[in-house]
DNA sequence: ACTCCGATGGTCT
DNA sequence: GACCATCGGAGTG
C-alpha cells in the first residue's frame, strides 16, 4: 500500500501552468492532486488520464467560440480551477493552462485515489474503488468540485498539485480525445501505459 | 466482453 | 431548439 502525506512545499508553482495545454496536459500525468474539504478531510490521488483544451484552432475547446460566463476561467492566468456542467448531470474539472487571454485548459479524466478513500465512496455512492475516479465525471464528483470551484487557485494548502514521491519516468500514451465529435482527430488525451 | 440508450439541464444559436 | 469534454444499467453474446 502506497502511503503518500500532502506536501505543500512540493505544490507545483505558477509557471508549471502558465505554459501551453499540451505540455501541462502531459506533466501532469503522474502527479497527485490534494484538496482539503471544509470538514477537514484530505482527498489526494495520482493523474492517470488528461486532456489538452487549445487556445486556438481546437473547435472542440470550449474557448473556440470566444469568451462567455461559462467558460471565463480559462481566460484567466494558468493555476485556476474551471468546473462545468455537462449532460446535466456530471462536473467536470479542468485546469487552466497558458496566461490570461489565452483561453486554454486540460481536463482532468482520470485519477488513482490515495487519500480519503472513504469519503470518496460517499460522495460517488460506490464501494468499488477502480469507479470512484475513473472518468472526468467521477473523479470530478469523487473530489467534491462544482461550479462553486471555479476560479479557485491550486496554490494554497486547500488545493494543490504536487510531485509525486520519488518521480519516476512515466510511460505516457498519446492519443484522440474521448466523448466529442469536433476536431477529433487531433491527438491531445495523455494517460498512463496500463 | 460488448453495444445501446436514457437521464437531465446549462449553454448558446 | 439543438448540442453536449458523461455515466451506468440493460440487453446481448
Amino acid at each position: 500500500m502506497i502511503v503518500l502525506k500532502p506536501d505543500f512545499k512540493k505544490a507545483l508553482k505558477k509557471e508549471f501552468y502558465i505554459r501551453d495545454a499540451e505540455t501541462v496536459a502531459r506533466e501532469l500525468i503522474g502527479k497527485v492532486l490534494v484538496k482539503k474539504l471544509d470538514t477537514g478531510d484530505i482527498l489526494a490521488g495520482m493523474i492517470t488520464e488528461t486532456e489538452a483544451y487549445l487556445a486556438n484552432n481546437d473547435l472542440a475547446s470550449h474557448s473556440a467560440t470566444g469568451k462567455s460566463q461559462r467558460n471565463a476561467p480559462m481566460f484567466e492566468d494558468g493555476g485556476i480551477v474551471y468546473v462545468y456542467k455537462i449532460y446535466g448531470i456530471h462536473h467536470c474539472l479542468n485546469i487552466v493552462t497558458g496566461t490570461e487571454g489565452k483561453g486554454s485548459a486540460v481536463l482532468i479524466r482520470a485519477i488513482v485515489p490515495l487519500l480519503g478513500i472513504e469519503k470518496m465512496k460517499i460522495f460517488r455512492k460506490t464501494n468499488d474503488i477502480n469507479k470512484l475516479c475513473n472518468g472526468p465525471g467521477n473523479a470530478a464528483n469523487a473530489f467534491a468540485f462544482s461550479r462553486e470551484d471555479n476560479f479557485r487557485d491550486l496554490f494554497h494548502q486547500g488545493l494543490f498539485v504536487q510531485e509525486y514521491y520519488n518521480p519516476k519516468p512515466k510511460e505516457i500514451i498519446k492519443t484522440k480525445r474521448i466523448g466529442i465529435t469536433k476536431s477529433a482527430d487531433l491527438e491531445l488525451r495523455y494517460c498512463l501505459k496500463i
